[in-house]
DNA sequence: TAGTCGTGGGT
DNA sequence: TACCCAAGACT
């Protein structure tokens, strides 16, 4: 839930979440349409789908228990680098090298004297973290959590609140007189118009829907019938929509 | 590896 | 107002 979605907007769907489905084969036996609807507007609806089907092989694998092993996590559906590694540290108090946003913003700064973090150095990034951890798991476990927090809360991307950081003697960037930021800008991403503006748009019409809908009630969520079309199309293989024998189109079951 | 995939709050 | 950005993953 809370890849590139802030934590603020994440807790209290995970709270009704957890108390809603508590273990991963309870959540595996829900319908993949309740899970969307659960998911509601929290974005990326494929996560939902992959959470999904993660839980499954966690309740008919490995016993109903989240793994604490890095490669059977990265293997699990919507799980990477940063996902697996997060669990094993704080839901194993494990020492791994968690590299989120927040983290490689302030390895950037902190560590090399730099602005911003730039493009990922996935390799890279991993062996800065891992060089910063002490050996015992539960203290390293500490830190990736300290890490984490100090660049949501005050190593922050637009405005960093340096006078309220316990690192600030240790800084590279701030020793470097915190020069500005040169390397490549990511594209800025836009979304008005877009196809996932539009996919948002069908499965908005799709969740609220009691009763699977005809395609005129689709075509009602966006004008441009050949970018409505080929998004329908998107959602279909991605499996956040089914067309039923009817014609009418619903969330999956 | 560069593009794609939602949504909403902050500036 | 238009961006920027947010506990990334997958292709």
């Amino acid at each position: 839930m809370l890849q590139q979605t802030p934590v603020a907007r994440v807790e209290p769907i995970w709270t009704d979440w957890m108390a809603r489905w508590p273990t991963p084969s309870a959540f595996a036996a829900a319908s993949r349409a309740d899970v969307l609807r659960a998911w509601g507007k929290l974005g990326y609806p494929r996560r939902a789908l992959r959470l999904h089907a993660a839980a499954a092989v966690i309740a008919t694998e490995h016993g109903d228990a989240v793994p604490a092993d890095v490669d059977e996590l990265e293997a699990l559906p919507g799980v990477g680098s940063y996902t697996a590694r997060a669990v094993l540290a704080f839901g194993h108090g494990r020492r791994a090298p968690v590299v989120d946003t927040n983290v490689r913003r302030v390895v950037a700064r902190a560590v090399h004297g730099a602005g911003d973090a730039g493009p990922a150095r996935t390799r890279a990034d991993l062996a800065d973290v891992d060089a910063l951890l002490p050996a015992d798991d539960a203290t390293a476990a500490v830190l990736s959590a300290g890490l984490m927090e100090l660049g949501a809360v005050v190593c922050t991307a637009r405005a960093p609140r340096c006078g309220d950081c316990p690192v600030i003697a240790a800084c590279a960037w701030q020793a470097a007189g915190r020069p500005a930021y040169d390397g490549p800008r990511k594209a800025a991403q836009g979304f008005a118009g877009t196809d996932r503006q539009v996919r948002g748009r069908l499965l908005d019409v799709l969740r609220a829907a009691t009763d699977p809908v005809d395609r005129a009630t689709l075509d009602a969520a966006w004008s441009d019938a050949a970018q409505r079309d080929r998004c329908l199309h998107s959602l279909l293989v991605d499996g956040l929509a089914e067309q039923h024998d009817d014609g009418r189109f619903a969330l999956p079951v």
